[in-house]
DNA sequence: CAACCTATATTGGTCATACCAATAGTTGCC
DNA sequence: GGCAACTATTGGTATGACCAATATAGGTTG
């Protein structure tokens, strides 16, 4: 009798702290370049020791999320996109172009966004409103509010409690940000696009808050919909 | 000019320890298997500290060549296909399960079912025929259909004419037929859940062939609805 | 005798503390 | 102003102790 009940093994604490620090980097509380915290006060602030911080911190150094720099700190690596990311060598080995991904997003995105209608808890939620915000604030200091949006669509991610789904968006998102950036970038140039892109993610957001799957599976198509045409009718 | 030169920095002790366990396991001397000799030990015969000799081990249980278990040791592991795949690394790494993957693949294949009953050509209708026609054979056989059921799969996602879904696609199905066989080995046990895989297939494939992207979608969604809860079940 | 429990040894996991080593920033001398 | 030495910060290593899981051996019990 095979069970899908998560293991009750209390995992080692330095798997624990690992977790916590995956997390963060997967909802981009910590971006690429930002500092950790020092090891030393790491320790204090878990109440584990430094060992097994340091245990944790060099599972992630090893699986390419940090640096260590001695002397300054250990740092978020900026993802490898030519390397690890089997999208970027899709992109390159077959032609595939910015439609094609997403296409594919259109399927993963609104089962996500449906699974999180369902799942989503207050914290969840807590990050998807954030995002807004943390978007809004970066439209209004005049930046791409691109950084804001993949958090936004992690966020969604996230909230669907699919460790799957959460590793494949973030593959998608490492590539779309860290790799093609610019033609990413022509999106958000227009005002009106963005207040258009807002409008819809606060949809989003509104129907996950309902736990309505079928408004949120909704409302993520309508909002891909409109990207895919933006990008459909640029090349023409 | 770039030189192939070793850079000159010592390395850390960690990382020779590192390089002289990988070059033992390189060569052979120690085998899949094989026992390694305890931290202490090992700490007192290199001459230095056991902090570093665990390091240096926990560098080589993250990449996959050791397996740590508490009182027993550490044990050369036997390489696996799904080392390279980064399905495989989430599978491991986080806690997914089998309905995690069946999840995210809902909604990246009823995508691509309808995509493919748009864009379908006769070859494509071919392969895909090919493909049910092969697991009837092979059932009939008496072997199991997955094989056949992986070629199925993958004729939808080449019917997209997305190379991105194609990729994608092409990382589940490597996993889950090179890696978690057994498990999907139950599903084909009883012939009558066979029949009705069949039939599924049958009905996504007369979609595709109709061109009809709600259909199709649909067809698609029941498959998988159909397997996602044989192994909600299976392990009550 | 077989099966089961228990004590003990082995071995990885965690903790605490101290010190080494590289780096950045500051200070002070010329 | 510019260079050199000092200092604080932070990762790297060293010890030594103890915790936690596992295996083995030995004794107890049916």
């Amino acid at each position: 009798m095979k069970l899908p009940l998560k293991p009750i093994k209390p995992k080692r604490i330095s798997d624990q702290v690992f977790d916590q620090l995956t997390e963060l980097i997967a909802r981009g509380e910590l971006k690429p370049g930002d500092k950790l915290m020092p090891e030393r006060e790491l320790s204090a602030v878990l109440g584990v020791s430094r060992t097994t911080i340091r245990n944790a911190i060099n599972k992630l150094v090893v699986l390419g999320f940090l640096d260590h720099k001695q002397g300054q700190g250990t740092f978020v690596r900026l993802p490898d996109v030519r390397d690890n990311n089997p999208l970027a060598i899709a992109m390159q080995t077959e032609d595939a172009t910015l439609e094609d991904l997403l296409e594919v997003r259109m399927g993963l995105e609104c089962n996500a966004a449906a699974l999180a209608a369902r799942r989503a808890v207050e914290e969840d939620i807590h990050f998807l409103e954030k995002s807004l915000e943390e978007m809004k604030a970066e439209v209004a200091s005049d930046r791409l509010g691109t950084e804001a949006d993949v958090s936004f669509h992690m966020a969604v991610s996230y909230a669907t409690k699919n460790p799957v789904q959460v590793r494949i968006m973030r593959e998608f998102y490492d590539f779309l940000f860290y790799g093609i950036n610019e033609n990413l970038a022509r999106l958000y140039e227009k005002p009106e696009r963005i207040e258009e892109i807002l409008f819809q993610h606060t949809q989003i957001i509104h129907a996950i808050k309902k736990h309505d799957p079928d408004e949120a599976y909704e409302a993520m198509e309508r909002h891909i919909i409109y990207v895919l045409n933006f990008f459909k009718n640029q090349d023409l």
